[in-house]
DNA sequence: TTGCTCCTCACGTCACGTGAGGTGGC
DNA sequence: TTGCTCCTCACGTCACGTGAGGTGGC
C-alpha cells in the first residue's frame, strides 16, 4: 500500500491528476481511509494506472478511457476499434492543420529575412460559398486597358441592371477567368450579387448575363486595403502563398470591391478594401 | 457600418468571437451605441479582424497577438520574428507528438487485426532517473537457466549486503547487458537500490559492487502483471513496439520488481508486478 | 404585433496547476 | 515541536459555445 504521493512518484504522474482521476472514477484509491480521507494505493493499480496514461498518450480524451476501462479488466475489442479508428481520423486532420501552420510560419519568417519587413497583407484559408450574380464578360488584350476597360464594363453593367430593373443585392467583384497570372488577354468578368430568386429571370438586354459563381471548400483570401494600382502585387503575392503551401490555384481568382462599387460617377474610389480569393487544392 | 451580425458573416467569424476580441481588446467596434451597447463596425476593421484570425491560425495566442497589433498598424519586426521562432520550436515538438500518436494507433490497430485482441500490455515513454544500487552480476549460458541463476543471484546479492550491514531503501531489479535479444549467454546483473550515500562505502565481501546505473531522458516501459515466464513475451512485445516507433534500444534493459523482491525464502512470488525499462533513440 | 437581432451575465468545456487554509503522523 | 504529507475547496488556464433572460428596431 502507497500513499499518493509515493504512488505518484512511482507512476510519474502528479498528485493533483490522481486526485483528478479519483473523482473521475477512472483510478479509485485501492481503499481511503475514512476519518483523514488519506488515499492508499496497490503496485497493482500501477498497470491500470500505466494503462491511462498510455490511453491518453494517443490523444483519447479521459472520458474515453472511462468507458474503455469500464467494461472490466480486459479492453473491449470493438470498441476500442472504433475509437482508435475514429482517433486516427482526427489525427490525419490535426497533422494536416500542424504542417499547415510549420509551412505558414516558414513562409512568414522567410518573408521577414528577404523583404526585411512585415508584409502589408495576411492570407488565409477559409470556404467560399457560391454566388447568385449579374455580371458581363470582357477578354482585354493587355494589363494597361484595365483600368479603362473596367470602367466601361461597370458603366454597361449598372446601365444594363437598370434597364433589367434588377437591384444589386451584395457586393460588387470581378473574376479572373484566365488560368494562369498573365498580363495580356485578360478574360475578367465584372459582376454584382443579385437575390436568389432572380437568377431564373428572363433578360431582354444583351451582354448580360445572370449566373451562380462557384463556391469552394478551400480558397486562400488576402485582404488588402489600398489603391487598385497595387493589385497585381498583392496577386502575386496570394498566388506565392498557394505555392509555398504546397497547393495550387484550382478555379478563378475573384476581387471582392468589400467597401463598395470600384467607380462612383464614373471616377475610381480609392482606396478600397478589397478581398482577394482563388480556390486551392493540394498540389500532387 | 456593419452590426456586429453583418460583419462576423463577412469576416466568417461568430458573433461571440467579435464580443470576446472587443473585450480582450484586440478589435474594439469603431463605435458602440451608448444607450443599446450595440457595436458597429467598419469594412477597413476587416483588414484588423483577417491579421488577428491569421495570426491565430499559425497557433498564435490571442494574447501574442495582441501585443503585436497594440504597436501601431504595422507590425514590429523583431518582436514578430521571436514569436514565429519560439513558435517554430513548439510547433516541432508538437509534430514530433503528433507523429507519436499516429504510429501508435497504427500499431496497435494492426495488433487488434492481426492478434484478434487487446494486447495485455502498454507501453508507453517518460523519462528514467539514475539510481544508486549495489549488485551482482554473471553470465548465464541459457535461457533455461536463468531461474536457477537468478534465485542464486538473489542469495549471494542479499548475503552479501547483510555481511556488509547495508540495507535496501528501494526496488530490486534485474539488468539485460546483451545489445540484443538473445537466449544464450546472458549478462544479467541483480541489482536493489540503496542510499545514495553508501555508493563511497569500501567493501569487504567480493563479488558485490556499488554503482549508479544510467538514467535516459527517454525510455519506453511496459508495465506488466503475471508470472516470470511470461516476461520472454513481454519482452519482445517491448522491443517490437520500440522498432515500430521508429526508435532503437540505447542502453540496457531493465526489470523492476516493483511487488517486491523476485524471491522470499528462496521461492519466487507470483504474481508480480514488474516494469521493463529500455532507453530509446529515434533510429537513423 | 411578430420575428429578428442585439445586449449582458454566467456556466460549460478539458485536464489539470496552483494556491489557501487546515489537519495528521513521525 | 518541527517538517513533511495529506486533505478539501475553489479559482485560473484558453478560446470560445451555449443557453438564460431581456431589450431594440422594422
Amino acid at each position: 500500500m502507497f500513499k499518493i504521493g509515493d504512488f505518484a512518484r512511482l507512476g510519474q504522474v502528479s498528485v493533483r491528476m490522481l486526485r483528478h482521476y479519483d473523482k473521475l472514477d477512472l483510478l479509485k484509491p485501492s481503499h481511503t481511509d475514512p476519518s483523514s480521507g488519506y488515499r492508499y494505493y496497490t503496485v497493482e493499480q500501477l498497470v491500470r494506472l500505466h494503462r491511462i496514461v498510455a490511453l491518453n498518450g494517443l490523444g483519447l480524451t479521459l472520458q474515453q478511457i472511462a468507458r474503455l476501462l469500464r467494461s472490466g479488466g480486459d479492453l473491449p475489442v470493438e470498441q476500442l476499434r472504433d475509437l482508435l479508428l475514429r482517433r486516427q481520423a482526427e489525427l490525419e486532420h490535426e497533422l494536416l492543420e500542424k504542417q499547415a501552420q510549420i509551412s505558414g510560419v516558414a513562409a512568414r519568417l522567410q518573408q521577414l529575412e528577404h523583404v526585411g519587413r512585415t508584409p502589408p497583407y495576411e492570407v488565409l484559408t477559409k470556404a467560399v460559398e457560391p454566388l447568385p450574380v449579374a455580371s458581363v464578360r470582357t477578354t482585354v488584350p493587355s494589363a494597361g486597358q484595365m483600368p479603362a476597360a473596367c470602367r466601361a464594363m461597370c458603366t454597361q453593367l449598372y446601365a444594363a441592371l437598370e434597364a433589367e430593373r434588377l437591384a444589386p443585392a451584395g457586393v460588387e467583384l470581378a473574376v479572373y477567368h484566365n488560368e494562369d497570372y498573365t498580363e495580356t488577354e485578360l478574360d475578367v468578368e465584372i459582376a454584382v450579387v443579385i437575390e436568389q430568386a432572380q437568377l431564373g429571370r428572363a433578360l431582354r438586354v444583351g451582354g448580360l448575363a445572370l449566373r451562380t459563381l462557384e463556391g469552394s471548400p478551400l480558397a486562400a483570401a488576402l485582404l488588402y486595403e489600398g489603391g487598385y494600382s497595387g493589385l497585381g502585387a498583392a496577386v502575386l503575392a496570394l498566388l506565392s502563398w498557394v505555392g509555398q503551401q504546397g497547393c495550387a490555384p484550382a478555379g478563378p481568382l475573384r476581387e471582392l470591391h468589400l467597401s463598395g462599387p470600384a467607380h462612383v460617377g464614373g471616377r475610381l474610389v480609392e482606396p478600397a478594401v478589397i478581398e482577394l480569393q482563388v480556390p486551392i487544392a493540394r498540389a500532387s
